[in-house]
DNA sequence: TCATAATGCAAAATATATCTTGCAATTATT
DNA sequence: AATAATTGCAAGATATATTTTGCATTATGA
């Protein structure tokens, strides 16, 4: 269960791990973590992530389930 | 900073607390305080909340501010 | 090729979310 | 008013997110 659309949305902003960590005040082994879903990361450290590569909640961790 | 949503959208489905924890296999405690804006929940007990409560996580945690 | 940056991985320590239990206070129902 | 249901609060225990540190691996650029 890897969350790519992170991966995707930071790349995208020309951002390495330790980037958005450091904008985010986490470790860049937290982010690497998160991106290869190996952590159910805090809301409040979703919340910065997603403001950080100006997402949304939903744009980065939503997945609608069919029915 | 109370989460007013998750008690509107609770209430709006006639769940207690104690009926909401169930749903998301977690404690009637720990619904109050995230109620309450006095917990970080997890991103998947998020995801289970707003999945029990017929919402998305941008409909319960994610506040638009402006600019 | 060489150097450097970026990422993956892992163990131990720390911080904190969540649980458990219990009781008080409030609200709803009869 | 009385009873039950709901919620608030709080201390201690447990589970786990996050940090810290270090090293290996892979990609990138000179």
């Amino acid at each position: 269960m890897e969350n790519i659309k992170i991966k995707l949305a930071r790349v995208e902003k020309g951002l390495s791990q330790q980037d958005l960590a450091d904008l985010v005040g986490a470790t860049r082994q937290t982010i690497g973590l998160i991106e290869k879903g190996k952590y159910n990361p805090s809301l409040n450290l979703c919340i910065k992530i997603a403001k950080s590569l100006d997402r949304t909640l939903n744009d980065l961790f939503w997945y609608e389930n069919k029915k």
